[in-house]
DNA sequence: GCGAAGCCTCAGTTTTTCTAGGGCTAGATT
DNA sequence: AATCTAGCCCTAGAAAAACTGAGGCTTCGC
């Protein structure tokens, strides 16, 4: 007579991930869209979920949510135990692919920082793969399937490398830049910046003892307010990472005045340890090397 | 333009658990048991996962699978990260079922030893609901929904506390008993024992200098050898904890000859923290206390 | 007072998952 | 050598789960 336990019913995973993504995010809408699903979905799941435990682990309101205090007290758990799996995901995607490496970044340091160099680090390494995805913002390297990813950051996490910090100050196309030194205020040019750092006119005017940027035109993607400050459109402010390749072949101009270093670094990071030899460290290192080809800013 | 990243496939979860489970146990077979599914399931979402990965996690064998290179390297960080996810849903359900503790042990155990002790401890708990659940082997307290676990085994865990060490002596009946004292040898009565441990008489003939033991009836539930003993049915290999009882009473005496300590000891284990106060805490502090009742066998 | 945000519910549909049953192979047994 | 058996594979159909879409409700902020 072998005693034969009715095994536990299992918990439903998909809850479990389901709770972890509106605890972490705030929502449940802001959960839905980072499992692809719509909130009904997530609703349901947590409300499984919540059948399951015999308890809740949100308090409702009609604008939002909030996590009990059991909610409370197991979300970092989950969370722990969620970014695990993901690394685990990560290590059995990157071991599958093994010679393919995927890089995220934002969309301008991928078309003015990485786009010049790749080329000629693909060309050295004829066996692996390097795929590029252009995010606004920095992905969780344990979750998302990313090798490498390339961003500024204020505060560099341990393990990252930093390439380079973040430098301002402004350029134009050589026309415009000869006007300037022949006498023309800034203020009579327009002042483009890109939408993302709305501040770096007035940071770099209160740091150069300028009076307060005009408006002028804001882009979007970084790339094309490059693109239009080389057509002579106006003045650019810009970061020294993204132009250093426009200034070294004379389509921009670095105009007078300091250069302003900014809290944030321009950081090359990863899942993997970097220290162990493999595609993606060999890929890191040649990104350190190529980010030392061009010299620093004087300030 | 906001660049909008498609969002990356999430990995299959319940792929990834089958992965974990049959990689664990070593076949699809025994992962399906755990799941709780036919094989066939088991095959079709590890085959899911392959497909995600692009890569064979499995090498399939006529009799069996065996892990690939890739599969070898990744199963412990799934094994850990289940491991982790297990424990916040363990923490959950005690969080949900708070004044609930459930116990599992084996089956001779829940009888003979928690059985007797049982109803002082809840008497003087009115609001603790304790429930039992007799299983054949220690169950993975990261995974499975015991509070507590009351076992033999060799390795206390860390964190554990050892309540007894296993110590063996015959014991019979009274009338058994004296006839025993009056000369009759050992081996003219029958010799009872459990079929789960079926080397007690050797081991215990061979330490004592008796003969080998004669074949006698072996039960499958300890309990049903110890009631048998109690009517007179022979000469059972008693277990000290388990029959301390039925000794206190009167209704077993112990034989002459050596008790034998084994290498073996009952084991009280929680994968929560027994130093935090609460329910757990409570009850398995109240289960030593109940342990020392009687006190230790003569060697 | 009104719009927007955010969650809920429910019904219907789509998708996934599971099972059942049959097949195959290699090691063990007779 | 023939047979047995364990363990995996496959497929079709059934069952279950998950998802969507639409309508509703409540509160917050303007």
């Amino acid at each position: 007579m072998p005693v034969n336990p009715p095994r536990p019913v299992l918990p439903p995973l998909n809850g479990l991930r389901a709770f972890e993504a509106a605890a972490r995010l705030g929502g449940f809408a802001a959960a839905a869209a980072e499992l692809r699903v719509t909130p009904g979905a997530v609703t349901q799941h947590i409300r499984q979920l919540e059948a399951y435990f015999g308890a809740e682990l949100f308090e409702r309101h009609a604008k939002g949510v909030r996590l009990t205090p059991l909610g409370q007290l197991v979300r970092p758990r989950f969370t722990e135990a969620f970014d695990q799996l993901g690394a685990a995901v990560q290590v059995t995607r990157a071991g599958a692919a093994s010679g393919h490496v995927h890089i995220a970044t934002l969309p301008s340091i991928a078309q003015l920082w990485l786009s010049p160099r790749l080329p000629a680090i693909r060309a050295a390494r004829p066996g692996m793969e390097i795929s590029v995805t252009a995010l606004e913002a920095p992905p969780n390297l344990r979750r998302e399937p990313y090798d490498l990813s390339l961003f500024y950051l204020a505060d560099p996490p341990p393990g990252a490398i930093t390439l380079a910090r973040d430098v301002i100050f402004p350029v134009a196309a050589p026309a415009i830049a000869e006007a300037v030194a022949d006498g023309a205020p800034l203020e009579s040019f327009p002042q483009l910046s890109d939408s993302a750092w709305p501040d770096d006119w007035a940071l770099w005017s209160a740091h150069a003892g300028h009076a307060p940027p005009t408006r002028g035109p804001a882009y979007s993607l970084y790339a094309l307010a490059v693109e239009e400050a080389v057509n002579g459109a106006g003045i650019l402010i810009a970061h020294a990472a993204l132009v250093a390749r426009d200034l070294g072949r004379g389509a921009l101009v670095r105009l007078p005045g300091p250069a302003l270093a900014l809290d944030r670094f321009l950081v090359l990071s990863s899942a993997h340890d970097l220290t162990r030899p493999g595609a993606v460290s060999d890929l890191a290192q040649a990104l350190v090397a190529a980010s030392k080809e061009h010299g620093p800013v004087e300030t």
